[in-house]
DNA sequence: AGAAGAGTGGGAAAATGTGGGGAGATGTAG
DNA sequence: CTACATCTCCCCACATTTTCCCACTCTTCT
């Protein structure tokens, strides 16, 4: 259910970045949907799963109100399209690699409904900075250490 | 029940580890996930409560919510299924084993419904950091009154 | 001592990931 | 409109990694 793992890959210098194995075998098609995603990352989503996801935010939006509109802006608009080529990869655009600050070394992150493509030493940070609450968060859920 | 004892491990040049022949008596399956623990440790668990683990943290999950898309990424996102071999080895991906910079000479502990894997001299100094800590929960307990 | 089981190492085949060339499409300037 | 430059996509080739299988040693039990 759901595409999950942690994978190192590189982007070249074309801006291809190759899909590990074992996530190419969940996609149908030769399309996905690349968006900014809301932390220093890039979203990869499923058609399907992007069709799900912006429908349900398009159609929850207020023409009228600010919040909805950034959303969108943010969300909505720089979405592209992109196909995988025949070796099984993905071409990023610039720009979208330029706004997360990824370079050469990247982490894909399955996380179920979509991927997310963060640069190496920006997501190591990241984790690094959020280590602390993401342990008491996974305490509060009981985690593992209720005893059956 | 469960999986319990310590066992001295080493894993070899091509990242296998062989698990004791205690425990694999213990496993059904040809399957086990292995994922990232709180601490310096990698967590194996037996797929049945990988299952009722993580079901409950992706159900609850959030799109939004920082906190329990933190806790997806810490721990179900860097999961990964591996097989036993016929040799009764799993292979351990390179980038687990930096994270938690295991080396040759590794732990096995079985903590119940899931194992840890680490690496000695880590688990060595952890130990000995946390010993007084422990004593005195210990002792919080009420001493020789069974924990449950 | 012999047999069976456990743990370890290594080789070969297959799969995967990576880089680069070149044809075609697209765009720009003269 | 043409010539030139740029970008994109497709294909092939290489190197590395992964996977599977087999062989050997050491311990333990009979």
């Amino acid at each position: 259910m759901g595409i999950w793992g942690q994978f190192n890959i590189t982007i070249d210098d074309k801006g291809r970045m190759s899909l590990p194995a074992k996530i190419r075998g969940k996609i149908q098609g030769d399309n996905l949907i690349l968006t900014k995603g809301t932390e220093k990352c890039l979203w990869l989503y499923l058609p399907e799963e992007w069709e799900r996801v912006s429908r349900q935010l398009i159609d929850g939006a207020s023409v009228f109100s600010l919040n909805t509109q950034d959303v969108l802006r943010r969300f909505i608009a720089p979405a592209e399209e992109v196909s995988v080529d025949k070796a099984g990869r993905v071409k990023l655009s610039s720009s979208l690699m330029k706004s997360m600050d990824l370079n050469r070394d990247c982490y894909l992150l399955g996380m179920g409904e979509r991927m997310e493509i963060w640069d190496e030493a920006v997501y190591d940070r990241f984790e690094e900075e959020r280590s602390a609450e993401v342990k008491q968060t996974w305490e509060g859920y009981g985690g593992s250490e209720t005893v059956s």
